[in-house]
DNA sequence: GGGAATATTCCC
DNA sequence: GGGAATATTCCC
């Protein structure tokens, strides 16, 4: 042997060996001896062929390496092996696969305990000898300072970085006053962190460091000594065991998926182009997964070939559950909060966004962005709004209104509408139909998407009712939801229908609309706010210019003679809001209860 | 020194070694001795410290992990150095980060040479010395046999590989006849592989090889002796550097982003939900982003805040896209397409599925999959079917249905639809509303998404106009769809009225179902062909129960009496073709012309 | 400090 | 054979 180094045990222990160099060399094939215990990954830490050979000797330069060999020799500790393995679960050494291993009984800290990272000093000594984590050998330098053992996987950096930490390493790296002092960079790197790792490169160590939340808050320059630390560490060394490593962040799973996609050669033009490809079918195509996509998302989980499309199972569940989640916040958001209320979870999704009557808009947190809108908004307006969700608001909201200029410019193509105007159903942006009767009971939603009719729904929440009545009829309910998202406030009156207080009236409760020249007012801020420069909405399928309600010379709600209808419906514009809803509109803005079949028409406003 | 191994150089070439042992060991501080070249990540294989100790003698166990350690050391190779390295690129040592390394000028190999992994012989020995990739050492064992080196990122595995093979490592594992012979696993493992890997696992050098398309063609057990095959393997050795790694799954990052979906505590449960939650609500919920959606989508990837619900701006761009690509497949595939014709591209996106009159549905290559259906589809089926793209279309046509026949078995709720029943509109499952009036221009969509009316759309495509017209009517061609896809023949034929030859009339030309028996046939086949037991439909809601049309006592097409009407709509039923369709379904089976408001009835067909 | 690719480990 | 998690490398 040309030279010896001896790979120090504390956290290995034997409870054979003291120093720090008391290993063995043993060159001999297929006796790959060595005291390191490597944690495996997924929580297992390995103790394999300690018995054949635990007291081994190697080059110090090398010894991560081999104790990597052996970790990977999967035989598990010999039973009467004096060997404490720091981490190890003797009952299920490899039966317990990618799942958490159970917990031994003689070890005690709780699932608490360990969420709390508490610096509980209680020494878990665990008479009985069997391998508890870190608890059984008394010369080990990192069980005197410990806490509990931990009763969760720890991550081979971890334990690795507390091994060396506790082994007698202070020349080169040490842990003090809660944190971790560099000495010596370049010795690290070179004589110890082989020793420990299967690299010796302190840009390594320093990634890894990072990975589990270290900092650094002295040293300079790439090579300098400096010391780290970590807002979960105690004291105690040991709670060093308990951090949690960074998960591997998402953008790089998501990039793959887009590349992927982008290999499939999609046109994304699809959703700006125009032209033969109408806006209306654009807009219906981006309007998402059709039902039976879902229920073929779920087949798609059991079939033997893979999903379709090149992406999988997963994917596909993916897909599904992002879907709901887009539904469900935009259900939140929009359908009948409107803009009201600013998310206060993550990204607006766990706020209830103003469902139940808090009004005004809020600015939110990591949402929030300078209010570009906020003077258009009313005095209570704040100063910031929740953009994404402002502008999905805004682009619902025009898209139905879009939609119904359509039908009022040119009405029902190649239709006479004059006795069958009543007979038209609409449909909202979420696909949910209304029937065109005016009696029946139509569909909608409250937050959590159940169904409400006026017979069904609780007094608590919204009803749709005939107009007069004492529940808010659908369309009432729409035309205060747009209002309410023009003017910056979301909250629905309960109640009520759709008809009372005037715009313009009080400018702190302009939520209903009661006049034609309110209606019109009302239109008109609601195509100045789509745009910044009041006149194209931002994201148009063709550019924003047909988004103009002006565009085909007839503001929206003046409506055309009845002579008019046989125009033929424009093709460019998106699907929203029907020609019966703007019918309803209409009516309501005069004051007309929408209680029959036959009474709506479109009247001037 | 207690024990001197060397390390084999005939890659690493550094003109001085010949024999498998002749590396020096360097143990003092800072001067990492090492002749082993790693291929840095990414493309670039380092040659560092070379020239310091380019013949470092070292335990032979250990060498990789020093290797490791010098490879990271960052230093391009010293000018004059008599290194050749095997892949490194001298021009740009670091500057090219993870864009591949341009390609030196004196190295020949086209881009499209590498692509062919072709065999050419010529040796590019590179007279002017730059270290053009593995050629200018004839000492080189592996140069010996290589075609043009590669140029391009050659893994660290291929590359280590070849090395081990090219050294003189025959008694545990040998290059032979365009394979790999293993013959000595366990030596292999111990004593060879840890001088080329950070390991010595064979397990882990299997997971490598097969990474790289290796398969094992002889031995069995663990480790046994046995031999690798790979596609892309010439006799030339050096065409292992041209494999190509696959790429990592997918399904991890569908997970991350499954779970960080779980996570927001999303209620899965919402697709099966059944009671309040009604499926038709559930079934409209599930209907995907609206537009709003999409082009929040755009903005929130301009965000700063990020975007909503804790996914990011490329999370939603992949969202975006893959709904785009959803959304186009199932148009391509299914709303005129049918089933017919297999998709040709990669899972059936790039295909054009059939939709111009190719018939027949074909068998596809990576989606293919032994047609559990093709008994079903008559005789022109091919050996498989895209079972995906099939089961999407089968599911769809059954929402269709089963949504005709909820409206069947129990009429609009709380409405007597007996003077009513032409003012419904029906919405096809991509979400087109059908206006209500018979003779209106139904809004239909060719495969490109252009939207087509009676008055516009060109002679060469599908034409919608009242029954009886030269173009065919939206109601024939929503038929013709289901009985394409319900007799395998996924071709709709170019005008006519959709009445016209009969199924079963001509097993190859089942196109058109004009009669009311070829109707109840028709149905009774769609039913049939949801399930493998001819029952139930996989997948749906409620377990399938209710997708048996004949579940509440009639089967679709079997209209129940006026009086029936009055009865409820079930809650479990998802939403698909509408009462009016199976009116004008019922209409057409009877050779009713679907010309006017009030001629739609219910038939007993 | 952290994104992203490949390497290694563990498991099914 | 390959999915999935962590480790190591390389880079911004």
């Amino acid at each position: 042997m040309l030279k010896e180094e001896v790979l120090p045990s504390s956290l290995s222990d034997n409870g054979s060996s003291k120093g720090p160099c008391d290993a063995v060399t043993n060159n001999s094939d297929n006796s790959n001896a060595a005291s390191i215990q490597r944690p495996l990954q997924h929580g297992i830490v390995s103790s394999e062929n300690s018995v054949a050979s635990n007291s081994a000797t190697f080059p110090k330069h090398h010894a991560a390496a081999l104790a990597a060999s052996v970790a990977a020799d999967h035989s598990a500790p010999a039973p009467g092996s004096n060997i404490a393995p720091a981490i190890h679960r003797v009952s299920e050494p490899y039966e317990s696969r990618r799942s958490p291993p159970t917990v031994s009984e003689n070890c005690t800290p709780t699932e608490e305990e360990k969420k709390e990272n508490d610096g509980n000093d209680s020494v878990n000594n665990n008479a009985n000898g069997s391998p508890c984590p870190l608890s059984s050998d008394a010369n080990n330098a990192l069980l005197l300072h410990m806490a509990a053992p931990p009763h969760h996987p720890v991550a081979e950096f971890l334990f690795q970085l507390t091994k060396m930490l506790t082994d007698d390493n202070s020349e080169y790296i040490e842990w003090k006053n809660s944190s971790i002092l560099v000495h010596d960079p370049p010795g690290l790197e070179k004589r110890i962190l082989p020793k420990y790792f299967r690299h010796s490169n302190y840009s390594s160590f320093q990634r890894q460091m990072n990975y589990f939340g270290f900092r650094k808050i002295a040293g300079k320059g790439k090579m300098a000594a400096c010391s780290y630390v970590n807002e979960h560490a105690k004291e105690d060394i040991s709670s060093l065991l308990y951090i949690k490593r960074k998960k591997t962040s998402l953008s790089g799973s998501a990039a793959k998926l887009l590349a992927q996609a982008n290999k499939l050669n999609i046109q994304q033009d699809a959703i700006s182009a125009s032209g033969a490809f109408g806006a209306m079918n654009t807009m219906m195509m981006m309007n998402g997964m059709n039902p039976n996509t879902v229920m073929m998302n779920g087949m798609a989980a059991n079939t033997t070939g893979g999903g379709m499309m090149g992406i999988n199972a997963n994917q596909l569940a993916l897909l599904q559950q992002q879907q709901l989640m887009l539904q469900q916040n935009q259900n939140q958001n929009s359908l009948l909060g409107g803009m009201g209320g600013g998310g206060m979870g993550l990204n607006g999704l766990q706020g209830m966004n103003g469902l139940q009557g808090t009004n005004g808009i809020q600015g939110i947190g990591i949402n929030g962005i300078p209010n570009m809108y906020a003077s258009k908004l009313g005095p209570s307006a704040g100063a910031s709004v929740n953009k994404p969700a402002f502008m999905r608001d805004q682009q619902q909201i025009m898209a139905q209104l879009q939609h119904a200029h359509a039908y009022a410019s040119g009405g029902l193509p190649g239709t006479s509408m004059g006795n069958n105007v009543s007979s038209q159903s609409f449909m909202n942006n979420f696909g949910n139909v209304f029937p065109s009767s005016a009696n029946s009971a139509a569909i909608l939603t409250n937050d959590q998407g159940n169904l409400y009719s006026a017979a069904s729904a609780p007094s608590s929440e919204w009803k749709m009712s005939n107009c007069g009545g004492n529940a808010t009829n659908p369309q009432a309910l729409l035309l205060q939801q747009a209002a309410a998202a023009a003017t910056g406030f979301g909250g629905l009156p309960q109640g009520g229908n759709g008809l009372g207080q005037g715009m313009g009236e009080n400018p702190d409760d302009m939520r209903r609309i009661n006049s034609a020249a309110n209606l019109r007012s009302f239109i008109n801020q609601q195509i100045s706010l789509f745009s910044e420069n009041g006149s194209q909405a931002p994201g148009a399928p063709n550019g924003g210019a047909s988004m103009n309600m002006a565009s085909t010379g007839r503001s929206l709600g003046l409506s055309p003679s009845m002579a008019g209808m046989s125009e033929s419906m424009p093709s460019n514009l998106p699907q929203g809001l029907s020609y019966e809803q703007l019918l309803q509109l209409n009516g309501m803005a005069n004051g007309a209860c929408a209680g029959g079949d036959s009474q709506q028409f479109f009247h001037k406003i």
